[in-house]
DNA sequence: AATAGATTCAACCGCGAGCCG
DNA sequence: ACGGCTCGCGGTTGAATCTAT
């Protein structure tokens, strides 16, 4: 049984959207709101659009305090840390970044900040062709590797790559000791968003404490407590912006942004981390990490991709399990609060 | 100035989740 | 429990624009 189409396509236009549809599109929502039904409300303003295309328009463009432009630094180490820690949730990235929908940024990350932080990594590999396994595929464990190699997804590949750098034992990623200390808001976001990803159900460190999974979705979940703490520690910072999971703004000035901090971020934006060796000895530390990683540590790269969890969380919609749901309501909410019409 | 190739980004698509009768 | 429907998401496409030759 096939699945009902959400509009009668044949009278449906497609394409760019004209300033007249725009201004009765916008018109409309300003005074009335959706309704609460996108599907129905392109027949109510005698637009020849498809519910979910009147919606994408609102949403990415037409919607109130919209940021177009350029990306601050600030914003792009927000996207990064964020990338590297629980991937692709666009959405969820785009919640911490205020006027920023998930399509900018997803756009922005695909065509700017992956070539930034990647392109190097990435030529280095194309220059050797079979570095990664370092043998014939047909080989002992080779084929196996292959196998995995080709389902990952272009995804995981990056973020991989992004995983090896800070793998580099030389880098300063690789040595806590130098890591300033994250404050709890942030440690506990980004473990929690690393927790969401994780189908291994390892323990969890959180304050230098290891907890359980469940523990550690019960720590994640009062992270709104925190938030609403902070919120009243700050009332007369506006900037808090409520759902700031990040605390980019509560947190401003001295701290890392995220999991990160601004030098480890710089460096990887500039591709520093690189040049830690030399282009050959980089090459071979890429593969030797690569391959410890492939025989031996599988188990804690759970974290960096869905493409190796199991099927029940490896589409981007796993935020549906019992333990998931206060995270994912906390992250949502000021994003589709955003949205909500009156 | 003309052309090809590269890049950007708005828009589309299909899928899964969740709601409701 | 089931099916229909809408919503929201991430991935992809392709027209417009930019850049290099």
């Amino acid at each position: 049984m096939g699945k009902a189409p959400c509009c009668d396509k044949a009278n449906v236009k497609k394409g760019p959207w004209s300033p007249e549809e725009d201004a009765k599109l916008k018109a409309y929502i300003e005074e009335y709101g959706t309704g609460g039904n996108w599907i129905a409300l392109p027949q109510k303003i005698g637009l020849k659009r498809c519910g979910k295309s009147c919606r994408l328009r609102w949403l990415n463009y037409l919607r109130p305090n919209l940021k177009h432009g350029g990306f601050s630094e600030e914003e792009d180490n927000i996207i990064c840390s964020l990338y590297i820690s629980i991937g692709s949730r666009w959405s969820v990235i785009a919640a911490q970044l205020p006027g920023r929908t998930d399509n900018d940024i997803k756009n922005y990350w695909n065509t700017r900040l992956k070539k930034k932080l990647l392109g190097r990594s990435k030529n280095s590999r194309m220059n050797r062709p079979s570095a990664i396994s370092g043998q014939d595929p047909k080989d002992a464990n080779g084929g196996e590797e292959k196998n995995y190699l080709q389902n990952l997804s272009s995804s995981a590949l990056e973020r991989l790559q992004l995983h090896m750098q800070l793998q580099n034992p030389f880098s300063f990623y690789n040595n806590p000791a130098f890591w300033p200390k994250l404050n709890p808001f942030q440690d506990k976001m980004i473990q929690g968003l690393q927790f969401l990803n994780d189908s291994n159900n390892q323990n969890y460190i959180i304050q230098g404490t290891s907890i359980s999974p469940q523990q550690a979705a019960v720590e994640c979940s009062t992270i709104s407590n925190l938030k609403a703490e902070e919120h009243q520690n700050s009332e007369n910072e506006r900037n808090f912006q409520s759902s700031n999971f990040v605390g980019q703004s509560s947190y401003k000035g001295t701290e890392p942004v995220s999991g990160f901090t601004q030098a480890e971020l710089n460096e990887l934006l500039n591709n520093e981390a690189a040049d830690f060796l030399p282009a050959q000895s980089q090459n071979i530390a890429e593969f030797d990490c690569f391959k410890e990683m492939m025989n031996e540590s599988m188990d804690n790269l759970g974290w960096w991709s869905n493409d190796f969890v199991d099927s029940n969380s490896a589409s981007s919609n796993s935020w549906d399990s019992a333990t998931k749901v206060n995270i994912s309501e906390e992250l949502y909410q000021d994003y589709t609060l955003g949205y909500t019409m009156q």
